[in-house]
DNA sequence: GTGATTATTTGACTTGTGTCAAATTTCTGC
DNA sequence: GCAGAAATTTGACACAAGTCAAATAATCAC
């Protein structure tokens, strides 16, 4: 089910020496937002990542009054707006609580510190981007390549919590089409 | 012109110790290609970083046998079937001479080694991939914001040498619309 | 230059998807 | 359980962009 990738990640995350992990620690907040809250708005600098420990979030930007959902965080994702995290400049998105939601902050200066001192956190900093870029060239292939009805179908594959946990809206969002066509490509699935 | 995320990873590069250049330049090759040359096949497994010194090139995948063409490089610029790369895994794509080419190949294991001993090379290139990262969201947002006008102009402007050097069938291969289409969007933009 | 090839444009038609509006279903609070 | 709100579905229509085919223009070899 797991990335591979992301899977050598964590595997080496939870490798890492005790000393580097209380370091890293250091650096963490844990926080609760309730359903609808909002983690980072534009005009916000995003100064740190945020790991979801329990609840559903996703990020998303507008566009003529159209919200377009780009990504969706369950257990254990990281969410952050890498634009505004590394250029140091205010984000254009919102990241959001879908649910009640708890997270951990893991906060920019403290972990620049830690990395600059452990090649090795820095090395699976590194890795983490480079999984978010094949990501992201992914998710471009599948909207060149595929009409809306391949997009869904290919997401109830690969994403199968996204389509039995959020509401249509969202999800029509997230692939980028009307909710109307969205609900016409179900019926149409549901009839075959 | 430049990107100032771009500029800044530049600025950096030129201010390493002379020793680790020394030790860098250790993994460069250089090669010539002609006109139409490929430097990268599907099943090919991508082993090196290719530094573009003179022509153009341009990647590209098919999908029931339509050309499209992801990125398209000039001097400079720096291209890598990222996914092959990282994950050591064969490429599903073409990377292809658009002209006479000059390249530098920059060799996987002996960049490995010079980051491996660098915290600053490692650095450098984390930095590049972010960048990829953030390239790679932005051309996602065209496609989802865009229609094939909008995204044509926004070529134009962004980046006229393609449109300006370029034959129509790439520049429609890599704004992801028909020639056809393309070739009536420029005569409606020439009408007015 | 001339003919052959290739690239580009134009035309006619089809289709996927968006929009607006209305109908229906599901959810909520009380 | 009921009223009202919100979410989802269905219908009618419009339009962007694709496809296939033919015409025209540009390029190349000799």
């Amino acid at each position: 089910m797991m990335n591979p990738y992301i899977k050598r990640i964590k595997d080496l995350s939870h490798q890492l020496d005790p000393q580097i992990l209380t370091e890293l620690e250091g650096g963490f907040v844990d926080k609760k937002f309730s359903k609808g809250a909002c983690l980072l708005r534009p005009g916000q600098i995003c100064t740190s990542h945020l790991l979801v420990k329990e609840g559903v979030a996703r990020k998303y930007y507008t566009h003529n009054d159209k919200e377009i959902t780009t990504e969706i965080y369950f257990h254990d994702d990281v969410a952050v707006s890498l634009d505004s995290y590394i250029m140091r400049k205010p984000a254009d998105l919102y990241i959001e609580a879908l649910t009640e939601l708890e997270v951990t902050l893991i906060d920019y200066s403290q972990f620049h510190k830690v990395k600059k001192k452990y090649a090795e956190v820095m090395m699976l900093d590194k890795m983490f981007i480079e999984y978010y870029a094949v990501w992201f060239e992914q998710r471009l292939k599948e909207f060149q390549t595929m009409d809306a009805s391949q997009r869904y179908l290919n997401l109830l594959e690969k994403e199968p919590r996204i389509v039995r946990l959020l509401p249509v809206t969202i999800i029509a969002s997230y692939l980028n089409v009307s909710l109307e066509t969205l609900s016409r490509i179900r019926s149409k699935i549901a009839s075959e």
